[in-house]
DNA sequence: AATCCGGGGCA
DNA sequence: TGCCCAGGATT
């Protein structure tokens, strides 16, 4: 057997001893026994780590256990059941997905290619893994731990572009030769490869000395696992200013919290949470906020400051909060709402997480600053 | 090719 | 603090 094929052969028998549980990991090679939960969690994945999906997996799949039920479900109920998972887009691709395969597919996701490539939110990537890991198809498949580690398994050099590129090829390659152990086992192939990238070929620090595939690594060899790939060029972090404005009133003798509804497009898209103003300084949105108030006849007093980090953006929230006898109940004309204090707190069901803090900050005793 | 889109965990 | 994560869509 071919070196190559060798490390294959390590790296499988290596994923069927040390791969992780995961809810929606089918732990028998072969094809997936239910391909919907695989494009969920491979949806909910992109750009997330697999710590942060287990429980949001969970519960999705309760609301939504399959196709239909998705499909069935307003677009709205999709994008609130994905709160605190960032990247709302998913939400709507993913439903928006489920209704295309009932529609177009009978309720059955579909195998080809390009079928899986027209559906919303599913890129290279994600047909890779559809085919490779719910139907047990030999594909290849390129995240960023994949990327990584064949960048290191054949010392690859270059920019982020060029080695994605190289990349893809390698990927290819290694399914290519008819004997190759990584055909004969798609679906535990493509895992076994983001699993070592994900605990043991990791960015920054690989723990070489306990590599399955240590022999068959060039970069390991040459003592530069450490340093492929380059370190990435990265966008600023850019300061936004906003001030976000808490009212607060009893309702059936609870505190409730008013909340507007986002946009369909741009941040937190279609998600609610407390009305936010942002502008070119702290003083500028105070103001913005404390003209809004004066209008609504609120009284504002400052409860503190939140910080909020975004991939390329650093929110500055100063939080006021108000308290008001009897909610406006004629308002409903708007999107906006009335939520339970307490079901905010809990885990704010369609409330971003930038809203939770909001309303953490100005409801907790003592937070003023 | 750049930019946008969340949130969290970890050194 | 900086880095990166089972990326994709848009421009």
């Amino acid at each position: 057997m071919s070196a190559d094929l060798e490390r294959q052969r390590a790296l499988l028998a290596w994923f069927a001893e040390a791969q992780r549980t995961m809810p929606w990991r089918h732990p028998r090679p072969g094809p997936h026994p239910r391909p919907y939960a695989v494009l969920v969690s491979e949806l909910m994945l992109q750009q997330t780590r697999v710590d942060a999906v287990i429980e949001p997996f969970a519960r999705w799949m309760r609301r939504f256990p399959d196709f239909a039920s998705l499909a069935a479900a307003p677009v709205d109920a999709a994008v609130e059941a994905w709160a605190g998972l960032g990247y709302y887009r998913r939400a709507r691709a993913l439903h928006a997905a489920a209704r295309r395969v009932v529609e177009e597919h009978g309720g059955v996701l579909p195998q080809d290619a390009d079928a899986l490539a027209a559906l919303p939110g599913v890129g290279p990537y994600t047909v890779g893994a559809l085919r490779s890991i719910a139907f047990d198809r030999p594909a290849a498949l390129v995240d960023g731990n994949v990327a990584r580690v064949l960048a290191r398994w054949h010392a690859s050099e270059g920019d982020e572009a060029s080695l994605r590129k190289r990349a893809w090829r390698d990927a290819e390659a290694e399914l290519a030769a008819e004997d190759a152990p990584a055909r004969g086992a798609p679906s535990q192939w493509s895992q076994a490869l983001m699993e070592l990238g994900a605990t043991v070929c990791k960015p920054g620090e690989p723990d070489c000395a306990g590599c399955p595939v240590h022999a068959g690594c060039r970069a390991a060899a040459l003592g530069v696992a450490a340093t492929i790939p380059p370190p990435r060029k990265r966008a600023p972090v850019r300061d936004v200013f906003a001030a976000a404005l808490v009212i607060v009133a009893q309702r059936d003798g609870r505190p409730h919290v008013w909340l507007r509804k986002q946009p369909e497009h741009g941040r937190w898209a279609g998600l609610w949470q407390p009305p936010l103003f942002e502008a070119q300084s702290t003083e500028a949105a105070l103001s913005a906020a404390q003209a809004f108030a004066a209008d609504a006849g609120l009284h504002l007093v400052a409860r503190g400051e939140v910080e909020h980090v975004l991939t390329h953006r650093r929110y500055r929230v100063s939080v006021l909060a108000a308290t008001v006898e009897l909610p406006p109940r004629s308002v409903d004309a708007e999107p906006t709402r009335w939520s339970p204090l307490a079901e905010i707190r809990g885990r704010g069901d369609g409330v971003s997480r930038l809203g939770v803090r909001v309303v953490d900050a100005a409801t907790s005793s003592g937070s003023s600053s």
